[in-house]
DNA sequence: AGAGAAATTATAAGATCGTATAACAAGAGA
DNA sequence: TCTCTTGTTATACGATCTTATAATTTCTCT
């Protein structure tokens, strides 16, 4: 019987304070983040998730249907601030393409973005993106969005100083590959390079562009 | 009763060949490295595996000790692979720097090692190696092997050509990090650009790295 | 042919997993 | 104060997990 142990005595159930769905469903999927941060893919977990975020399985199942659900929100949650935390960046520097490039690259490798844990959702993330059809939806529209961003700041620097760019799309996915690879690299080995270093190896990058270094 | 079935029924055991053991520790790795292709995360399963293998999930134990060594052991062997197809591409080329370097690039995105099915066999390992001292420190070998062979390719173009690299190792860790966010691109995404351009992207780095583009 | 080493199977224990659902409690609104 | 909606807990089922180990089989060597 509901409320009572084995012993027949009545055991009062756990206290609580009623949220409104969303910011339960937003509780949820941080702690999600956090179970991940710790524990890589064996944060992945109903039970694990749902201590984290200091309530039962049961509202896990309540608000998102299945964990894989739950694990697609997180993502997102994930993706939305990159985004936002990288156009804010640019949209506080001064209003020159250059300024708004470096500035991008700045806050790439900015202690909240380059951060040995929050890289390492994102490499646990990749690997479930593969096989789940939902995240990968997920993900091909923020990858889009991301590139077309790289994509403005790029056109706008080369109208801004007369140079051309062969392919502008094309120029966004290498750049965008090179920071993804080097936040690959420095989560898996961060002796192998500082981050000073990693904003150098991208402006770099960009000198090679304005060199004539494209397709 | 070993041997005997629930009904009482003396019930043979399956009949097995003996193998060297370092021939079946190949096994099993190379059966793990399928289950993590089909199932990404999922398939790394001392059952799944041991299925996979046609043995039973005993034999894992007694070769590997523990799922983790396997593991591990799967993400060796392809390590081994990677590296060892590269350098068998340049040893192939024409001698000259260019040359080699361009065998280099073209083998990167060969249908052997530009596939699907493989890249995400790495990223999920590139998540499993977050959380695993054991196979953190086989990779951090390997990306130091990987980084000096592509040093050397670069500082061998730089010599026979006749400009000068500011800091070659950052270079060759630019140049990984760009061909790692590539391989990580398409295979999240294959529609975002096609092998041959992203053998371009790669060429593109490398006249840029000509035309001064470096620190 | 037989002994013996060791490769391998079969089985089991204890743990954790995801999902489902009945029951209960919070708290808003009348 | 009471009703009612709905958020949430508690519990359970069936499945899968890893590791351990006794027993069996293969196959080499004498």
């Amino acid at each position: 019987m509901a409320g009572v142990n084995a012993g027949g005595e009545r055991k009062e159930r756990a206290r609580f304070r009623r949220q409104a769905p969303e910011d339960r469903r937003r509780q949820l999927g941080e702690a999600a983040l956090r179970c991940i941060l710790k524990h890589g893919n064996a944060g992945v977990s109903v039970r694990q998730i749902a201590a984290e975020a200091g309530v039962t399985q049961g509202l896990v199942t309540h608000h998102f249907g299945e964990i894989s659900e739950l694990v697609a929100y997180a993502f997102d949650i994930m993706s939305g601030s990159l985004l936002q935390a990288l156009m804010d960046a640019v949209a506080a520097a001064a209003p020159t393409p250059h300024e708004r490039l470096d500035a991008f690259i700045e806050a790439s490798f900015s202690p909240v973005l380059f951060d040995r844990d929050v890289l390492g959702v994102w490499v646990v993330f990749w690997g479930l993106v593969l096989h789940s059809p939902r995240m990968s939806a997920s993900q091909q529209g923020e990858y889009s969005d991301y590139v077309a961003a790289v994509e403005r700041l790029l056109g706008d620097l080369a109208a801004s100083e007369g140079f051309a760019i062969g392919d502008v799309r094309l120029a966004a996915i290498a750049f965008t590959a090179l920071l993804d690879g080097l936040w690959l690299a420095w989560c898996l080995n961060p002796s192998s390079f500082r981050p000073e270093e990693g904003m150098q190896l991208c402006r770099n990058w960009v000198k090679g562009l304005r060199l004539g270094a494209h397709g």
